[in-house]
DNA sequence: CCGCCTATTGTTACGTTATAACATGCTCCG
DNA sequence: CGGAGCATGTTATAACGTAACAATAGGCGG
């Protein structure tokens, strides 16, 4: 197993308990925290956790519209500030939208792979690419505080499948 | 000299010879491509290039406004789109904003450093940053086709100057 | 010089993403 | 009960970005 093992968005795995391991490893850390997991917070992690893609937040307000409790702008904005701000979700800067974190629980400065073609979204855990981000920072004096590492590409999938 | 030295704008320079050999390589960029430089594109190059600082298409357009020559959004975001994909400028997915190319003419993956309290940008020269998302890449068969490198924290400046 | 072609710019209108500001409700605790 | 603090509802608007079509400019063959 090597440290960019098991990025959970372009190879086939049980979903259903990647979903189900999330929510729980949220809903543990929040015990832990004191922090509170609400309805709408909670409703919108299930929206994020139900496909390893990105969704803007408008797409997250036609989604709980579809299923009849409509809501409006800064409910879904409060709702991914909250689970961005504790680790629960990601921003792609790239695609101004939100991803359910691959990896809750754990700490970590993700980086990801945007497959340009289906649109998938994976969570590396790279400690390399961090580290070149640290020795680089360090290098010119620079305080690191976060990173922003989005690479976009084909996916293996779609790599194969192109003409 | 390092790989990653010269980030140039950090570091104190002489800024007027930056901006003019800034505009002369995408001149000469421009005639040995067949591209042509023209007034509005040459006029959102020369705002970018007066400060080592991302600007927003619509902060653009209050500059091209105050110096007495307004122009519409369409207007700003094709000069944007032909500086950005000839390499004469960058976009900042984290701020929305762009930044003048700090090597420009030199093929590169670009990585930023961005300060969030003076909003200095600096344009690294990385290889080991693009090395080790090139490997990442690789190791999950991912084609990598762009990336984006953004770390924020505090400039060497502001670093100093905290209470 | 003329007419034509292409690239660029102008103009209007609109779509998408995000937030400010203030009202309301909810829950815990004294 | 009553207030404090957090979460949510509601309205309006700011900030970022693009579609579509009209007008213009500059090169080039005739
Ligand atoms: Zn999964
Ligand atoms: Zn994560
Ligand atoms: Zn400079
Ligand atoms: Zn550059």
């Amino acid at each position: 197993m090597t440290e960019h093992s098991d990025p959970l968005g372009f190879t086939h795995h049980d979903h259903a308990h990647c979903r189900e391991s999330a929510l729980q490893a949220a809903e543990d850390t929040c015990a832990r925290e004191g922090l509170s997991l609400t309805k709408q917070r909670r409703r919108v992690l299930e929206l994020l956790l139900r496909k390893h893609k990105a969704m803007g937040a408008y797409e997250l307000l036609d989604a709980m519209r579809e299923d009849g409790q409509p809501a409006q702008p800064p409910t879904v904005y409060r709702a991914l500030d909250f689970l961005v701000s504790n680790g629960f979700a990601h921003k792609i800067e790239r695609l101004n939208a939100f991803v359910a974190c691959a990896h809750p629980g754990e700490r970590h400065k993700p980086a990801f792979l945007l497959c340009s073609d289906c649109g998938l979204v994976a969570e590396m855990r790279s400690q390399g690419i961090g580290e070149a981000v640290r020795a680089a920072a360090e290098e010119l004096d620079f305080a690191l505080e976060r990173m922003v590492v989005e690479a976009e590409g084909l996916c293996p999938q779609c790599r194969g499948a192109r003409a």
